[in-house]
DNA sequence: TTACCTTATTGATCTAGATCAACACCTCTG
DNA sequence: CAGAGGTGTTGATCTAGATCAATAAGGTAA
């Protein structure tokens, strides 16, 4: 009993400072009072099954979240009722960013897995960051990180071929993954081939047979959901280097 | 002499209260005591020229800037050195906001003719956010916004046909300019037809003969940069609606 | 004014990738 | 474990829009 009680107690306060993805994720560079400080705001992590709602479009912002665990999509819905995905997200990342321009979500957010996400009220976060120059500069960090990514797609979808967007989006989830501490050459995909080809502006047909280019060519192995990278120089080029008229780039980052 | 003085003095210190862009810029929303703080901040207006950059990829972090007057253009430049624009900036706007991320600009903007911009050195515009309150959250909304729009255009790119881009664009044009005093039914472009091609992933061929299927329609006269919308109403059908067979809604899991 | 260059329009082809179609396969459920 | 619905693969066609090509219309500079 006391027990018990002793775990729930301990499970209502977040522990940034424990948390392995504390580099990639809010508190990052804050000190140990201010840290203190964020996880008293933090509500303990709530678990989400898989295709459940972390928001839904046209919610008022009430909290952002942290993804402790697990990965979602988010994605817009247009007025013909079909669904845009524009993007995928991965534990250490903060999602509901979008709604503080209208104080509403203007997309929805749903678990591809059970996972696990910190829930940070706005208006205490915001409030905070005003106390923690640091917190506010991490906050501002974060948004225009996600403004840098979204122009990265864009630039993906308005002129790259189809063959580039597929490697792109796969060394994407390589390089982000392997943050995370995970294998950089060998994960699995939690994501459908339908929401890969609908995040990349393709037919679903389309992914899978360039997978199975990519597979024939040695650079992948591909098994369902399971990727191994076994070229990724190759990969690289095919990602960044344009296939056709491309004279030639030295350009290697 | 002594008036000569007056004006330069006067012209040295900028005017938020009395441009008639306040309810689109940064000081919406703030009081008066805590508007005159940050017009202390802003640097005097500067007259950009023609085809001149306000900022380029990789220069570091110094300030970003509200747009007075013109148009700029900003774009992505990928390995093989074509251009990827990722946006028009019309008056009001704030630009450079890309940039908080990695401390350096990640992208580069260029003006689309004589221009006038607002430069706000952004580490005092930080530390004044933490001060005032209402001016961290506009800081916020702002950035939430440039991330909708972003988000916005990936879904035309990714999945809707050449009408619908280009109709979305003009109306988007359309609804900006109105916004900040134009005429929302006639309007000068100030991009060329291979910019607006290049932002919505397009031939210049496509957008020209576009443009005259509706002007053949009666949507729109062209004349060359100007374009007057004759119907609204159907331009905005065009706009939202895709055309084809969206009478049911394919959902994607 | 002419000469030159950039931007825009228009027509004729070509192709990357969508769509259509058929089938194989997981993975749930009862 | 049979049957059903979702998900993935593969092959055959089709098409929106790219590319190629030629011309026109501004713009700018001498």
């Amino acid at each position: 009993m006391t027990e018990h009680q002793v775990i729930r107690l301990s499970e209502l306060k977040s522990h940034c400072q424990n948390c392995s993805l504390y580099d990639l994720c809010l508190p990052m560079g804050l000190e140990i009072g201010d840290l203190e400080r964020l996880e008293n705001v933090i509500k303990p992590r709530q678990s989400i099954d898989k295709n459940d709602f972390l928001y839904r479009l046209g919610e008022p912002l009430k909290s952002i979240y942290a993804i402790r665990s697990g990965s979602f999509k988010t994605y817009l819905t247009n007025p013909d009722g079909t669904e845009q995905i524009i993007g995928f997200s991965l534990p250490g990342e903060l999602l509901g960013l979008d709604a503080i321009g209208e104080n509403q979500h203007t997309c929805t957010s749903k678990a591809l897995e059970t996972s696990n996400v910190c829930e940070i009220p706005f208006e205490r976060l915001e409030s905070l960051a005003r106390e923690i120059p640091n917190l506010q500069h991490q906050l501002f960090r974060l948004m225009s990180k996600e403004i840098q990514q979204d122009q990265n797609l864009m630039l993906l979808l308005a002129q790259m071929p189809a063959e580039t967007r597929l490697a792109s989006f796969l060394l994407g989830m390589s390089e982000r993954l392997n943050k995370r501490g995970y294998a950089a050459n060998e994960f699995n995909l939690s994501m459908s081939r339908g929401d890969i080809a609908n995040l990349l502006g393709m037919a679903v047909e389309t992914i899978s047979r360039l997978l199975g280019h990519f597979q024939d060519d040695g650079l992948l192995r591909v098994a369902r959901k399971h990727i191994t990278i076994l070229n990724l120089d190759r990969l690289r080029q095919l990602a960044t280097h344009c296939p056709s008229t491309c004279s030639d780039s030295s350009q290697v980052n």
